[in-house]
DNA sequence: TAGTAAATTAATGTATACAATTCAATAGTA
DNA sequence: TACTATTGAATTGTATACATTAATTTACTA
């Protein structure tokens, strides 16, 4: 159950420069728009050419670079409207999710995700390690994972989690409404657990919806209507 | 307007190679399951290894091929259950694409999706070159082009267009429902034409999710429950 | 001086070469 | 004979080398 991502041991160069260039893209090493040389990469991170050749194309595959034909590739610029749109989609994504969850999940399932329900609750200080995220992304992440459909757990993990992660982190939105997303949380969760499908979509959607409106009022008030500056 | 998506003139090898390989699956020369070799298919389409991986790299990102570890990579084979859980996804995120679309179309576009329904009701050899996929995917496709949210575009580009192009020849499901399909694309175009995005996404997402009911019916009656066999 | 063109530099695209791993076939032993 | 171990061939992963394109700088001309 305890899913790192970053299992490096049994993985190839590609994947791990992957790792590395995405997590530097998250954290603002690499901010948006700068150009990501191939040959100094190669050199910093003491590899040839071809696995940082393969990790830019997953990363174009993943939404976070661009490229272009002889020039490069550089990181995606991010930008309010994008952001909205992307919360479109969550909310019908995910909202899929919700309901498939609901209906298929294992009883072992539905403690795993009170559990987490239950620790997003506590004060930082006292969270578990294994909910290093700290509540949203992760209740959100698990609910997709459990959804049963390979094609739309695919579908998250590789278009748009990483890309939601970048925005979380870029544009300080860890801890928004930290409130009302455990009550919201916390009816997906119950609509889950009495296995009550069309429940579940619908406040999935309700509370991505909600999630939105909050952004796009910060927006309207001039507040982190840019990225902010990690560096 | 009128995008010829295999213009490879100025296209890298890789993408030529992308494109070879992504039509050979298509039309079943690659069938589901079968092994991709580098060493051969660089033999058989005369380059190097190197813009073969960076084709299959992408293939992966599409779901056309599933890579293994110091294995290699295989054609996905394809499933009911997979071609099902497509509907449900494509009922939410083309459903969203239809509003959108709604929302922000231009008259220009009003007027080349009106002439792309115009042509679907002609009888096939009468239909013009243009609109060669001969109605149904033409329709959707124009429709998520137009949304105008640029992560939904990239989305099904990216992760599902080709996908649902396989599956369309594989299960032999051109010119299912034709005469339905017409009413219901007729109801999306007049909704989008109003430009009522609430009304083309209900509709977008009843349409599809007909067809999900029909494929369904047709797997219960054994219908086409496996591939067909082109080779 | 400003503007254009040639030449140089540096990056990407592609090919080839080597290393490491997997799979199969063969040989050896109980 | 059946099962394991070892060896060999073939494939993938990675590194290096070359070709081609883009960008920058320099030189030349109006």
């Amino acid at each position: 159950m305890i899913n790192k991502l970053t299992d490096l041991s049994k993985k190839s160069l590609s994947d791990k420069v992957f790792h590395a260039i995405r997590e530097m893209i998250e954290t603002g090493i690499m901010p948006p728009g700068s150009k990501i040389s191939e040959p100094n990469l190669a050199k910093k991170l003491d590899v040839s050419r071809v696995p940082i050749r393969d990790a830019i194309l997953k990363l174009q595959s993943c939404g976070l670079v661009e490229r272009q034909m002889n020039v490069g590739a550089k990181v995606i610029t991010l930008s309010a409207a994008k952001l909205i749109d992307i919360y479109h989609i969550r909310e019908r994504l995910e909202g899929l999710a919700a309901k498939f969850t609901a209906e298929k999940i294992s009883d072992k399932d539905i403690n795993y995700l009170l559990l987490l329900l239950e620790n997003q609750k506590k004060p930082l200080k006292e969270k578990q390690e294994y909910y290093q995220e700290g509540g949203d992304l992760d209740i959100h992440y698990l609910i997709v994972k459990s959804c049963n459909n390979e094609q739309l757990i695919q579908l998250f993990n590789d278009s748009l989690y990483y890309l939601i992660r970048v925005y979380r982190f870029q544009f300080g939105m860890r801890g928004r409404r930290v409130n009302s997303a455990y009550q919201e949380h916390k009816a997906i969760v119950n609509a889950i657990a009495n296995r009550d499908g069309e429940m579940a979509e619908m406040l999935m959607r309700q509370h991505i919806r909600a999630s939105r409106k909050d952004i796009e009022e910060q927006l309207i008030k001039g507040v982190s209507s840019e990225p902010r500056k990690i560096i």
